[in-house]
DNA sequence: TTGACTATTCCATATTTCTCGAAATATCGT
DNA sequence: ACGATATTTCGAGAAATATGGAATAGTCAA
């Protein structure tokens, strides 16, 4: 991943009714979840969320497909695995010591502490 | 780690002078690197350079301790591992077939591509 | 204590981002 | 075609962020 592309997910990110939505959406799944529906869910004013929308979009965070009258947004797994990945590996490019916590931090079991998979 | 902490480490990274310097000073290590040399490194005006470790410090990105005339700031390893812990437990809350390319992504061999640890 | 050096703080300006109401666009059922 | 539903776009004001020059503060060496 660019550098410009990993800044451009951090800025979207670092924005709570953003990072609450894409929360929102990659525990929604494949399915995704209509724009109606987040806005319900987080109680975001329709216009603004849209705007947020917009932003995850441009970021590459998030994709959307019509379904009716309706626009269904989905997460973008490999957008999220690729910016995770940039930071990872800034991060090991300096010492051992900070790459091996976060090696396991990832490969432990995952149905542990309230995680699911 | 909690959402609005979260969010200032995004934020805080989410600039190009500020990504610059943290990832500087990961690989700089312990040792730290001073607030000049930063700045001769990267180019940056020294006052503007200022304001942005602030921004990173405020963050607890990094660190910092006086050396004579020099001020040497540091990574905070730290924070920036639960930064990533907090964004793949985010992940990880949904599906399993997030978790597993991620997991797979931490713990590969870190000689290759280019990795040092 | 004076002068050189290192870095921060202060300040004004410029730029960007955020928000939401109103209007516009797209789709559907009848 | 019409009315209802779903969402986006537009516009404009408010708020936050970014920048660099000048002034300030801490440290050292002679």
């Amino acid at each position: 991943m660019e550098k410009v592309i990993a800044i451009g997910a951090l800025g979207a990110l670092a924005h709570e009714g953003r990072l609450d939505v894409f929360r929102l959406l990659v525990r929604a799944g494949p399915e995704g979840m209509a724009a109606g529906e987040i806005a319900r869910s987080t109680g975001a004013v329709l216009s603004t969320l849209s705007a947020n929308l917009a932003v995850l979009t441009r970021a590459g965070l998030i994709g959307s497909r019509r379904d009716g009258r309706s626009i269904i947004y989905t997460a973008d797994y490999d957008q999220m695995r690729d910016l995770l990945g940039f930071l990872m590996e800034d991060c090991c490019g300096g010492k051992p010591e900070i790459c091996a916590p976060l090696a396991e931090l990832a490969s432990r079991p995952c149905t542990a502490e309230g995680r699911t998979c």
